[in-house]
DNA sequence: GTGAAAGCGCTAACAA
DNA sequence: TTGTTAGCGCTTTCAC
């Protein structure tokens, strides 16, 4: 079955005359005339003609959209980092389309390579936690292509970034906990090689050093699949149960990581925070009516997906090429719940 | 800032061979020597030559790759739905591009006139919550494109459809809140003029009076905007909340307005299910861990997404028109938790 | 005011 | 085995 829509030329030959004059009339170039344009606008509009992309985009050399890659759209601090895409891309003229690497170098590579070469006119990127090399993107870039990474970057790739400090982040997450009087503070993050994974890790320790506290390795988790696998999670937090001296709270690093560890400390008739307090980043609207009502680091994710998006637009804009490249690095924020604070109560 | 990238021509010149002799080579061409292709290979390997895909769908009229519009990527039905899209899509070797109606007609115009006109070869659409005039996929539909509807779909459009038993979800949850006792119960749900609302709305009026319950009309809420607008959400409670009889449960039919209402009964100080028992039509993964534990009827979102791909494709790749259209009707599932059951224990 | 023609990058029928 | 050529739908320069 074929899509046999009307084109230009066909309007060209059912009005007998020539296809330079019906694309003229069709973006109202003063060279035509009413009367032609008239003919020309009516007869288009009567057979419904709509221009081929395609066509324009090889034409022109651009595609007026840009590409997204991200780990999951169901992740709300994605989605919200997705909706400040579309508000500035959709503000400035641009499209986007949205693809998902599953936390998959595989289909991180098969994305990145459906949306580039002329597809899109530039690339925002969050890294998948199984990301170790980038040659597919320094390809691309050396070609030409713009690229903002977001979220979870790489230092190899020299372009423009936005970040939340993640290293704060965690330090403060981690002192609100020492502060309420935890002493064994495990932490869950996931997989090692990504960018925010090292920089909570390092909020952690730090705050951990802060408050006199011996850092104690066996309290710390890797999930290298960032919690696609849960098993993996379900693995950290029984070995987290089995020590000898279980801990009394739990940073949990990663948005999934956070709900599922919830979810398996209440299969596992856990009392949160009595047993064990949990604080976890994540950008859930549901961190209110969770069970109990989750503490949590919020990051700004609509203002990371707008700025990112600015930034790409820029590049994209730009006379000339691009040599010096910002990273933007925005605040997170604490919210202190029932499930860290025993005293809380919701409702000010 | 424009993207060189190497193109066929290119390595034409470089390699003093033609245009088609570089094309065959790099299909891999029987008619071609192994030492060109060889050559060709190498430099294209070197040059980082990656084909401009415009240029390809342009010649060969099609994209392999389909439209899909949803209305929110972060309502984990959807996102759910779109796994199974993809999922069904990359196994036949196509690539699918996502985007978001927000509920809002004009987006949905905007997304679709993106997507059209062998950008994409099909398109997966469930309709925004305004969208009351199908004009617009009419037209593509003459054209020759394939359409599948999901989820919320338009009778006015003949094509596959594939959707839950709507009618039934809401009539077996109406049934277990009777059996529960409940005999006040309300029903919030969104657009009167979306396929899924009134399917919902019939389910439960018929549970009602099959339970010897009369139908009051002041228990039924509308969200024209589907939850997107939580004013509205809150209205509809508030208003229920002031009534002189109030509900002693309430239905709620779409996944935002679930969860919206669970928050605003918490901010009220209502407790579920003492006061009000709360079920509604949700895909969170998250019912489980909310306070309270929430009853829901769910939906198989990742087999619509399979199923519907599975049907545009049989359409795009159909050799004569289709014109014998199928609507597949899923069952839902109803889980049962503590938002409606005093009585449930967790982990059985 | 209108049209002829070149070309964006690629494929494929046909020629050599 | 390789090359020539036409053409996908559109824009744009240059003639007429």
């Amino acid at each position: 079955m074929n899509f046999d829509a009307i084109t230009i030329t066909d309007i060209a030959r059912e009005l007998h005359l020539s296809i330079s004059t019906v694309s003229k009339a069709l973006r109202d170039s003063y060279e035509i005339s009413e009367t032609t344009k008239k003919r020309v606008l009516e007869y288009a509009q009567e057979h419904n003609y709509r221009p081929n992309p395609m066509a324009q985009s090889l034409k022109k050399g651009h595609s007026k959209s840009i590409g997204i890659v991200v780990s999951n759209i169901d992740n709300q601090f994605f989605s919200q980092v997705i909706n400040g895409m579309e508000s500035e891309a959709y503000s400035q003229g641009y499209n986007v389309i949205i693809t998902q690497s599953h936390e998959s170098y595989d289909l991180e590579v098969q994305n990145v390579n459906h949306l580039t070469h002329r597809a899109i006119d530039g690339l925002l990127i969050s890294l998948s936690t199984e990301t170790n090399s980038v040659e597919h993107l320094k390809k691309l870039q050396k070609q030409g292509l713009p690229i903002v990474f977001f979220d979870r970057v790489s230092s190899e790739i020299e372009t423009h970034k936005v970040i939340v400090d993640n290293f704060k982040g965690a330090y403060q997450a981690t002192m609100h906990l020492i502060n309420c009087g935890y002493r064994h503070i495990a932490h869950i993050t996931s997989s090692a090689i990504t960018s925010v994974t090292s920089e909570r890790l390092s909020g952690y320790k730090q705050a951990l050093n802060d408050g006199g506290i011996k850092i104690n390795e066996q309290y710390i988790k890797y999930c290298p699949h960032g919690g696609m696998d849960l098993n993996e999670i379900e693995q950290a937090v029984d070995e987290l149960l089995a020590l000898k001296t279980k801990p009394d709270a739990i940073l949990t690093a990663w948005d999934r990581i956070t709900t599922s560890t919830l979810a398996l400390l209440h299969k596992r008739k856990v009392q949160i925070p009595q047993d064990i307090a949990l604080l976890g980043f994540t950008n859930t609207l549901l961190a209110d009516v969770l069970n109990p009502s989750l503490s949590a680091v919020q990051q700004p994710a609509f203002e990371i997906g707008r700025k990112a998006t600015e930034m790409l637009l820029s590049i994209i804009n730009s006379k000339r090429p691009v040599t010096e490249f910002e990273t933007v690095v925005l605040p997170t924020e604490l919210f202190i719940r029932s499930s860290t604070d025993k005293t809380y109560k919701p409702d000010q």
